[in-house]
DNA sequence: ATCTGTGCAAAATGTTTGCACCACA
DNA sequence: TGTGGTGCAAACATTTTGCACAGAT
């Protein structure tokens, strides 16, 4: 069990740091990092030291507040601001940098990841030759819940789970494009050897489709619930048609009237603006499991680019531009 | 002088607050807002004690609490949090929504703005069903002075001035490359109907670029200190190029190919999106001057659009697609 | 005269520290 | 066996509140 693994891959970093600093490891250390890791969400000091108490009646608060600051040192946990002026913390190993949507009248708050905001935060910082540090994001509202007079649920996912879940998501869209795009330029290309090769080119991605398809029902079997969870990563699917444009968009660029030459071209462009897109945007986050599957998808993309450099050099000569990447 | 006028402003509004709850004008609280009002910047309930202390002897720390909790809920004041734990608050009257780069070295603050920030809270505000009540973005980092362990100067503007200057260098950006943009359509246009056409258009924006250069030097005039302020609206010039296409994306889009039906058609479509755009960031911000400036900019952008779509009526017949804004 | 406002001091809230014992490594 | 760890209580830092008196309309 993978959750485990990640517990036990935790409690090694927390060793290896208390070692490292020479300090030691204690009971109430390791009975803290426990309950702190088993909870997920937004704990502030006091309701972990609660909670702490359940375990070990003994353990005092000032401990719970030490042994914090030492997780937040070692990187483990985080301290958030919910704007209630107490610590919070939050884990953070595997987990994506994200922000939180705050409900003010009552304890529910939501997490999304957006790298358009990540991207932001770059290029502000770099414009006032600051060096970053951290930065942080709060929306303050009213959650549907409180503005029904509903009472609220409280549920918390793993946001590493739901950030693999939205990244698969956006896989799948692109994928699903990008077949439909190339069956869109083999119907519409005259030159059989050019229809040919847009065939193959949809195979390839139908290929990586079925493949993305098999990790997705591999995530939602060991993980049903994930599929409750809002949505994590905040995404302007109108990027994907950027990418790979629609079939109406298609049609208005009048793809049918392409020559071989034009319709490679425009296919070996939409790859590498494939390519860097998804490169750009794994860069953005931790290691995490979303990461690692923009991070392989990127690496598909690249492969598409030599598939259709080749295919260029082969119908076209090798008179072409080199790829860039 | 203005900065004169809106002192009164404010304290009306603070008086008409009190009326309205019917709580007293009193000394202290005269002199509380006073000094609020009278210091640019982030005054933590302390300093602002201090300051009022240099004022009146007798005034209690409650009561600066109370006051400032007071101008907070009147809307002239606005609490922020700059990580240090403590309430800070900045004046709120006539500033747009802004976020803060801090210094975790110094205390040096940078405040800036964003469209495409806000624009991000409301989108994931929405999609998550809250209702918004507010939001704040916070970087921290080391400041370049710090970084190479200089000593900070201080300095403080008014951050509405700031923004009246950035939005009027957008606004005189875009007036330049609209300028440009009709005067190559116009060296483009085979048909001498066209052409004078273009000349007329470019002769109303080289107009309204002179309005806004006068703005421009009377800003200057008014307070010369601004020009050393940082950037404080977080723009993407790019952003420009979109709406009017540099000459080098004219060339690209072989303008000089166009029948003056597809000019004039360009035309339009770059001005309705020109309106569409500042009228649309004029939206984003509070009553502020810099507001001002992109609403009287998005309405003249309608009234090319109102020429532009008379020309083509007189020259390509009335069977043209009505106007959208 | 009747309120609300004020200053002061005390309380409340949350976090950190000093210190005498405790217990890992 | 000694260094660092812990619990407790006290200290700290900051904001809020209770209350008797002051002062405005």
């Amino acid at each position: 069990m993978p959750a485990n693994r990640e517990l036990a891959e935790q409690k090694e970093i927390f060793a290896a740091y208390l070692k490292k600093k020479k300090l030691k490891i204690t009971r109430q250390r390791q009975v803290i990092l426990d309950s702190f890791l088993k909870t997920e969400g937004h704990l502030s000091t006091e309701e972990l030291y609660n909670q702490v108490r359940q375990k070990d009646r003994t353990i005092g608060y000032a401990t719970v507040s030490r042994t914090m600051k030492a997780l937040t040192d070692s990187g483990l946990a985080r301290e958030i601001d919910l704007g209630d002026s107490r610590s919070r913390f939050e884990p953070l190993y595997k987990r994506p940098h994200h922000h939180h949507i705050i409900c003010v009248e009552c304890p529910k708050t939501i997490e999304f990841l957006s790298p358009e905001l990540e991207q932001l935060q770059e290029q502000v910082v770099s414009h006032y030759r600051f060096r970053p540090v951290r930065h942080h994001f709060q929306v303050f509202g009213i959650c549907e819940d409180c503005q029904k007079h509903r009472p609220a649920r409280h549920e918390d996912f793993d946001s590493d789970l739901v950030f693999a879940r939205d990244a698969l998501r956006i896989a799948l869209q692109t994928e699903k494009n990008g077949v439909n795009f190339y069956q869109s330029l083999a119907k519409a290309a005259t030159d059989p050897r050019g229809r040919n090769a847009f065939l193959e080119m949809a195979a390839e991605e139908e290929k990586h489709l079925r493949e993305l398809e098999g990790e997705w029902e591999a995530l939602v079997k060991r993980n049903k619930r994930v599929l409750k969870a809002p949505v994590f990563l905040h995404f302007d699917y109108n990027e994907l048609n950027r990418l790979f444009p629609s079939p109406e968009e298609l049609q208005k660029r009048h793809v049918e009237q392409l020559s071989l030459e034009e319709a490679l071209h425009l296919a070996l462009s939409m790859e590498q603006g494939a390519h860097r897109f998804f490169k750009r945007y794994a860069e953005k986050f931790n290691d995490t499991r979303g990461k690692a599957i923009f991070q392989k998808f990127a690496e598909e993309e690249l492969e598409h680019c030599e598939l259709i450099q080749k295919e260029c050099d082969r119908l076209l000569g090798p008179s072409n531009p080199p790829l860039q990447h």
